[in-house]
DNA sequence: CAGCATCCCAGAGGATACTG
DNA sequence: CAGTATCCTCTGGGATGCTG
């Protein structure tokens, strides 16, 4: 534990806040899903292939915790919890509204380098 | 080893292919940095408090590749290098305009749980 | 159904030293 | 000045299994 003071723009940008909140392998898409309206668990597991549970769970759980969505428990058996977009959420729609603008015309696959061969 | 295709939304949601591009501790600070008009390599470098030559050598690199970020190198001694945005990294900007307006507006730093007390 | 616990690993990120 | 090269740490992300 330094207890120097280390000046980095993370505070001062906000630029750099906001990149620290969106950063994450699945944050932002799990945003855009969440975008189409309220869904559960089970709906976002099965609408993002290639998670796991747990990273699910986790991601869920740090945007939540970011305050950008809300989650609802229905006391019920077996449980039922729906995920939604907050105000902080929806005022953040713009921003994904310009990635995806920018994506799609702009980031071609074609022009790119990936080819989704498999694991080969 | 298996053979198996994986079907990601890594190629399927433009999201998903933004968001790996920008990915990264530094980008998006960079191209912000960038915004402002072309920049030389130690300019980016006291701009950003924090980042090591290695990193920034890194992540201007990854930007270039990616076609958001073009370099030109002055035959002099000593070097001097410039970076800029591409046409692609002007067309960015759009959303960093929005994601800084996001910041900006919901993301107070005293909103959060972060504080910069520094050595308190 | 939803999610936590545990273990694991690759790679992102960092510190330092050296060079044309 | 603008980088490499090397090494190291840390954590994001993944696999699997268990539970209320």
């Amino acid at each position: 534990m330094k207890s120097e003071k280390k000046i980095i723009p993370s505070v001062t940008c906000p630029i750099f806040r906001a990149q620290k909140i969106i950063s994450g392998k699945w944050k932002i898409y799990l945003l855009y899903l969440l975008s189409q309206g309220t869904k559960r668990f089970s709906d976002l597991y099965r609408e993002t292939p290639g998670i796991t549970q747990a990273m699910l769970s986790k991601q869920l759980r740090e945007l939540e915790a970011a305050g950008i969505i809300s989650r609802y428990v229905y006391p019920e058996i077996p449980p039922k919890v729906e995920y939604s977009l907050t105000e902080l959420g929806q005022n953040f729609m713009p921003v994904l509204d310009e990635l995806a603008k920018w994506s799609c015309t702009h980031l071609h696959p074609e022009e790119g380098e990936e080819k989704i061969s498999g694991s080969a």
